[in-house]
This record gives C-alpha cells, structure tokens and sequence, in this order.
DNA sequence: TGAAGGATTTGT
DNA sequence: CAAATCCTTCAC
C-alpha cells in the first residue's frame, strides 16, 4: 500500500508564482503535527505575489520578515496577520527574484483529531480561508522557512486528477487590485469566496 | 521611539 | 460594518 502520493518536484516550483500558483490548484498539503499526526487537504484556492507587485511584502525592499522569499523556491512563508492569523505561502521562482503563492484554502480530508467534539462545522469550510487554513493546520511564524519537502511539518504532493480552474483577480488588497492573479476550483464549496 | 495599518475572520 | 490584536514598517 502507498502512503504518500509522489511530491511535487522542486523544479515544478523554480518558476514564476503566476504560473506555480494554478499549479498548486488540486495538489494535496501534508501537514505532520509535533504529534506525528498526518493532516491533508486538497489546495482548491491560490493567489500569486510577484516582483513589481504593489501588494506582496517584498514589493519595497528585503527585510526581516520578507526574507524568506528572495531565496530559492520549495520553502514556506509564513506571516502574522491582524494580529491573530497567519497565513502560508509557498516561496517560488529563483533565487533572487522575490515570489509567493499565498495558499487561500484547501479542502481538508477528514476532521482532524479531537475536532469532533469542539466545533460543529461543516468539514469543508474548516480551511476555507488562509487565516483559518493556518489555524486549523497548526501553522504559525516558527514554520517560516521551512522546507517543503516529505518528512518535514509541511509538504506538497502532486494533483492526481484534474480539476475546472477558474482565474479572477485578488482578495483583500489595497493594491495592485486589478491583477488576475487568483486562481480556485470551479463550484468547490471549500474555496473562501465564490 | 511612536504611529499607522495590514494578503483576516467573526459577530452585530 | 466594526472589533479583535500585534507585528512590521516607516517616519520623525
């Protein structure tokens, strides 16, 4: 029996995030809690951040927080927002040329353990957001910078069907409103806006 | 050293 | 529509 699906190969994200982020759409995200816990969702939603992108962290200059994105692809980006959520990128591209995609949502597989008595939420809008994808996949800022490959807290596994793609423009910016750079599957319920 | 604001989410 | 909540960035 097989049990892992074949990961993605990191040249398949050595390449400019508008085009890893449509990528991304139908792979799977491992996560492997401290606990040895395996959680896995379906990336259904994606948003790409490029160099001379008004919106993305590393549009002014490197600095502290940005940094983890000037550097080869295939590690995560992690980044506190309002306060209380994170969000999870996927650094791209090469080094040098700052580039992410922002993972939106994914459709967990099942309901992660000791979930079943704390929240009845429907399973499929437990992740349906990059605030609430991070919190109910136990991410925060110490998996910044993490390598994305098998046998660490976070990793991606290759599409293995596919999927009806739909391409608009970004969630929740002040700039760079205009860009078609969101990517999500078609009528899924597990996307955080329709 | 301080102030402004944010790739969000939730409840009113 | 506004609050929650804190870190990052930029200005002074």
């Amino acid at each position: 029996m097989t049990l892992f699906n074949q990961i993605l190969e990191p040249s398949a994200l050595a390449r400019p995030s508008t085009e890893v982020a449509p990528a991304l759409i139908g792979c799977t995200l491992v996560r492997q809690l401290p606990t040895g816990q395996f959680l896995r969702g379906t990336i259904v939603e994606t948003e790409a951040y490029a160099p001379g992108d008004p919106a993305f962290h590393a549009y002014r200059r490197m600095t502290g927080r940005n940094q983890v994105v000037f550097g080869a692809a295939g590690r995560a980006y992690v980044y506190q927002i309002y306060g209380m959520y994170y969000c999870l990128n996927v650094v791209t591209d090469c080094e040098g040329i700052p580039s992410a995609v922002l993972i939106r949502a994914v459709q967990l597989e099942c309901l992660p353990i000791g979930m079943e008595t704390s929240r009845k939420q429907k399973l499929h809008r437990l992740a349906a957001g990059p605030g609430k994808l991070c919190r109910v996949l136990q991410i925060d800022r110490n998996l910044n910078g993490t390598v994305l490959e098998l046998g660490q807290p976070l990793w991606i596994e290759r599409r293995q069907q596919e999927v009806a793609i739909v391409q608009t423009t970004r969630i929740g910016l002040s700039q760079g409103v205009d860009l078609p750079w969101r990517w999500y599957v078609q009528d899924c319920p597990a996307v955080s806006k329709h």
